[in-house]
DNA sequence: CGATTGACGTACG
DNA sequence: TCGTACGCCAATC
């Protein structure tokens, strides 16, 4: 993970989190594509991983894999916090899942450019 | 410095 | 539609 302050492909990760409206949510390849897919999707979440540590917090329970599947789940300090996140913004979760996935999704590439 | 791992994705069958 | 195989790139061991 880079140093606080350091300008990177992190910083660009965490910049389009923020931007995902509330309720909605995106992928890791997603986004990756948006920053020009420069490296595999694997790193979007590793830019995710230290998202707790910096200010302000970004909201990475909006952000999940093609699937729709929360693989985040086990990485937040209470595993269920995640699922809260997202259904305090009205979006259903059933088994580690998104429901209505395909309605839910947000592509920066799409919608926000 | 080489091997392993990981918040993933696409290709195949 | 689902499970398996492989590729990616950086961090960690």
């Amino acid at each position: 993970m880079p140093k606080k302050g350091d300008r990177s492909f992190f910083e660009d990760v965490w910049q389009v989190v923020r931007l995902i409206p509330p309720g909605r949510v995106t992928s890791y390849g997603a986004i990756g594509r948006y920053l020009g897919a420069a490296s595999s999707a694997r790193m979007v979440g590793w830019a995710l991983i230290s998202h707790e540590t910096m200010t302000p917090s970004v909201p990475g329970h909006r952000v999940v894999n093609r699937s729709g599947l929360l693989s985040a789940r086990h990485h937040y300090k209470p595993p269920d916090r995640m699922q809260e996140l997202l259904e305090a913004e009205g979006i259903e979760v059933k088994e580690d899942q998104v429901v209505k996935f395909r309605e839910l999704f947000w592509d920066p590439t799409l919608e926000l450019l």
